[in-house]
Order: C-alpha cells, then structure tokens, then sequence
RNA sequence: GGUCCGUUCGUCUAUCGGUUAGGACACCAGGUUUUCAACCUGGGAAGAGGGGUUCAACUCCCCUACGGACUGCCA
C-alpha cells in the first residue's frame, strides 16, 4: 500500500508553518519526507502554510529554510506559498458548491460559540450541524457566510494509512468543516488538499496528528473527484520523559543542535532511527538511508529522544567525516553557536591535528576542548587543573628534557623511546611524565596524545612551549 | 465527554504464530591505558493487566488501565 502506482513517480512535500523555528519533530518529518522522495527518484517540494497571516512572518520562514539546509534536506523548485494560491483555493471551494459538494452557512462565530458552550453545559455532543446545510437559496441572506464542506451523514470514511493501517471514521461523528472563511480566505483543511492535489503529491508524510484530519480531507477529494494520495502518518517524537516535547525539554529547534555542536550528520542518522528501523542497523550514511528507508518500517509509537544516544550517534559520525568536511563544518557550528571564528593559521593546525581530533569527540565543543593545544598559540596559558601539574619538580623534568628533544629524530618512535628513558631514569612510570608534558604543550588535562600533540606543533613549538612551562 | 492512535529491557528497537525474546545506547563489574575518548570481556535488564482464538501467542481478536492526538472562520 505504501507503493505508488506503477510509472507514477513519488512526490513528497514538507508544508510547515512559518510561525518559528524548525521543531526538531518538524525536522523529522521534513528528512521522512526526503528520504522518501530521494530513495526513488522522487521530487521532494516544499510548501510554507502561511495562510495565518497573524502568526506567519518571513524570519520564520528563513528560519526553517535554513534548518532544512543545515540538515542537507533539498528541495526541488520553489518554495511555495499557500497564501499565494489563496484565489486557486476560493475557486476549488466555489467548484465544491456547484457541484452540491458544499453550501453556504451563514451562522456567525458568536452563534455556533453559544452552541458549544450550551452543549458543553448539557454535556451533548459539541458537534455542529449548521441549520443552513439544506437550506435553498431563496432563503439565504445578504449576509456574510463561509463555504461548509457538506459532509456525508451516514456510512464512514476509510482510509488506507502506510504506517498506521486501515482506520475508520464514522461520518455521524465528522462534522461539516468549513472550507472558505467568510472573508474569502481558506482554511487550512482545503488548502492542503488544493495544494497537495495540484502539485502532485503522492505520499502525504506528516505528524499523526493530522490523522483524524486526513478522514475529512479524504472527503474533499472525493467531492472533487480526486486521487487520494497515500497517508503515512508518523508518530510524534516525544520528550526523554515520554510526554510531549516542550521547551523544558531543552532544545526544540534544529538550529539549535547546530548551535550545541552535533553534526548534521549524526542528525539525520538518529532522527531517522527514532522511530524507523532497519533491522539491527544503528550506524549509517544518508546513502544507506535512502536506500533502506520504507514507510511501513515506521513504528507506530512515540518515540523519545534520548540525547546520549544521540551523542554517541555524533561520535560515530564525526569519526567517519573527512578532515576537510569535519573543518569546513566546524566553522559553521561557530557561526551558528556565535563563538568566534577561526584564524587562518587556526584552521590549517585544526586540520593538520584533525586525525587525532575527530575520534575521541562525540561534538564539535569536545572537539574544540581537545584541539585546544593546536588553537592556542604561546605563551600557553594552564587551566587550573593543568597547572597543578606544573609544579616545581615536574618543571625540572621538563627542563631536562629540552636539549633532548632538540636533538631528537621528529617521530613517535624516536619521541616514544626518549620519553620512556627519561621516565624511567626518575623512577616512575610514563603516565607521571605525561601529566606536565600536557600541561605544558596544551594547558589542558584533556588532549590528545602527547606524541600526537608534539607531532602536529613540530619540534620548535614543542621545545619552545616546554621551555615556557619549565621558567 | 466524543472520535481516533498507541503500549517488547531505563531508552531506541528486532521479532511479522513455534527464538534460551536479538541488537544498540545507557548502566554495573573487570581488563587495557598517557588525560579524555576509544577499545576488549562479562553482567543485570522487557512483551501493561485480564479474557479469548489456536496444538502453539509478544505476534490475531475483545475488554480494562495508562499515554497521546483531534474535537477552531489555527495549521
């Protein structure tokens, strides 16, 4: 049920609404969509809803653009606007009254509130039947009125959902949902319709949510004589306490893990494994992704996110990338973390120390904490825990080490064997040596190697640092 | 309230009627070690509850409990 028609190519859609930023359930389900799309060929579009012109504004949009960027989610053709087509959807409900489809209702919001509140009060049914829904056109006022979808009354709705199954709607429980408000403009349960049906949608791939939207959205198709696309309707993603994501949470917005450092990578690598599965597969690239992902391999309950998860995810990832690509997105986790950017001369000893870096860091702030030796330039200033390690005796030793480093063969081996002796000639073990070697290469208690440390300065810096520390 | 969806280790999940219910993260113990990370070995840890159907149920059906969504001239 998940597969298209045979020659029909997949057309998937992300539609969010312009009102913040890019929710990381949103992110989900825009890389669903995706995947989808680009595992078979398919056009993946986007669509803004904006027909909420008091909550829609164009830094939300730019917002959610540049998540979807940072998460390499592309998109065929322009982005469209709902609110632009807002004349093609006043047509479609006009179409739907002359077809017997729809009817106009005249009833003001102030009356069928009083109606909701007298049902409430009775404790009847909220569900509203619009007196005018049979009412002949003689009998209509000049008065203002929206376009009701006149909804069957009787039998039900089925509808044939790739993740969830076959679900069923009783029509007596739908009510008559309004189509075009009385100013003219859609709603959002016809524009969606309007919208997907004239671009093409095949595969409707949203938050469940929607479902219960999707049994009356069916009903527009029908009454426009429509292919009804493919439901897949995802489970929301949930926070690690297994209620609904919100701001205690912690990060809500894609962006927002740009800016903490996790690589889009490993993103997209656990977002698409919450919730979906291939088997025993944890660890994969976008490649793989697309061409294992399916729509009924989605699990049909919330999932939450788990953030350690996630950072071993990252870890993986950040392990696999190439120098180059782990630099080049490292300045972009500054810029969005609005830490300041690398000198050139950082950059080039970023990337020479970048092998001994990118797998012991699950995120880029580990990774910089690390790279710090490589980042700082002299006199290095100790943190406070690495100036403990300074003490006089241990600046002795590093005193006596300098002439021979300076004559030293610049390899590990050579550097290896040095080391040891003169360990071993204190009578202590290498790690007691290592300890004020750090201090004074990095300033940090947490670094690589300091093999690799003094293998990427060179033997000047080393010396010089050495030198620094033991004065 | 009504409609709809969901429920396997702490978490993400595998299983699609017959398995000692598997893996991953996390956790615990041990090992390795030059800090952190990594790595190696081992360990504890699950089918919400109750009824059916069946030779056999985590798997199919029903009920209950719990969680969630929707119930707007929001999307």
């Amino acid at each position: 049920m998940s597969l298209p028609p045979p020659n029909k190519p997949v057309v998937t859609r992300f539609a969010p609404s312009p009102t913040g930023y890019l929710h990381i359930g949103g992110g989900r389900t825009a890389l669903f969509n995706w995947l989808f799309a680009r595992g078979r060929g398919g056009t993946f579009l986007l669509r803004i809803e904006d027909t909420d012109r008091e909550r829609s504004t164009p830094e939300a949009t730019a917002a959610i653009l540049r998540g979807l960027t940072w998460l390499g989610l592309d998109w065929d053709g322009e982005v469209v606007s709902q609110f632009a087509r807002k004349d093609r959807h006043a047509d479609v409900a006009r179409e739907m009254l002359a077809r017997g489809a729809a009817y106009k209702c005249f009833c003001t919001q102030d009356e069928i509130e009083a109606f909701r509140v007298a049902a409430e009060a009775e404790k009847r049914s909220t569900l509203f039947i619009s007196p005018w829904r049979d009412a002949g056109p003689a009998t209509h006022p000049g008065a203002p009125y929206v376009i009701r979808m006149k909804a069957p009354r009787t039998g039900q709705t089925v509808i044939t959902d790739a993740v969830q199954g076959t679900v069923t709607f009783r029509n007596d429980g739908l009510d008559d949902m309004i189509c075009l408000r009385s100013d003219g403009t859609p709603t959002y349960m016809l524009a969606v319709v309007v919208d997907d049906h004239d671009m093409g949608v095949t595969h409707v791939i949203r938050g469940d949510d929607h479902l219960n939207n999707a049994a009356r959205q069916t009903m527009i198709y029908q009454a426009m004589g429509w292919a009804v696309p493919v439901w897949a309707h995802i489970p929301l993603i949930h926070g690690p306490d297994g209620k609904k994501l919100s701001k205690r949470h912690g990060a809500l917005g894609v962006e927002e893990y740009q800016a903490l450092g996790y690589p889009a990578a490993g993103m997209c690598n656990y977002l698409t494994r919450l919730g979906w599965s291939h088997g025993d597969d944890e660890f994969f690239n976008t490649d793989q992704a697309k061409a294992w992902f399916d729509l009924p391999a989605i699990g049909r309950a919330p999932a939450r996110l788990d953030f350690k998860k996630l950072e071993h995810i990252c870890g993986m990832h950040i392990a696999a990338a190439s120098d180059a690509a782990l630099l080049h997105e490292l300045h972009g986790y500054l810029a969005a973390a609005q830490r300041p950017a690398l000198t050139e001369t950082q950059s080039d000893g970023l990337l020479r120390a970048m092998y001994c870096l990118k797998d012991r860091a699950k995120t880029f702030p580990e990774l910089i904490e690390k790279a710090h030796f490589v980042l700082a330039s002299r006199p290095i200033q100790p943190d406070e825990a690495s100036a403990k390690m300074l003490d006089p005796a241990s600046r002795g030793i590093l005193q006596e080490l300098t002439p021979q480093l300076q004559t030293a063969l610049w390899t590990k081996e050579s550097l290896e064997a040095i080391l040891n002796v003169t360990a071993a000639a204190h009578g202590f073990g290498f790690g007691k040596l290592a300890a004020p070697l750090r201090a004074a290469l990095a300033g940090r208690t947490v670094t690589p190697s300091v093999y690799d440390m003094m293998l990427v300065i060179g033997q000047n810096e080393t010396i010089s640092r050495l030198k620094d520390a033991a004065a």
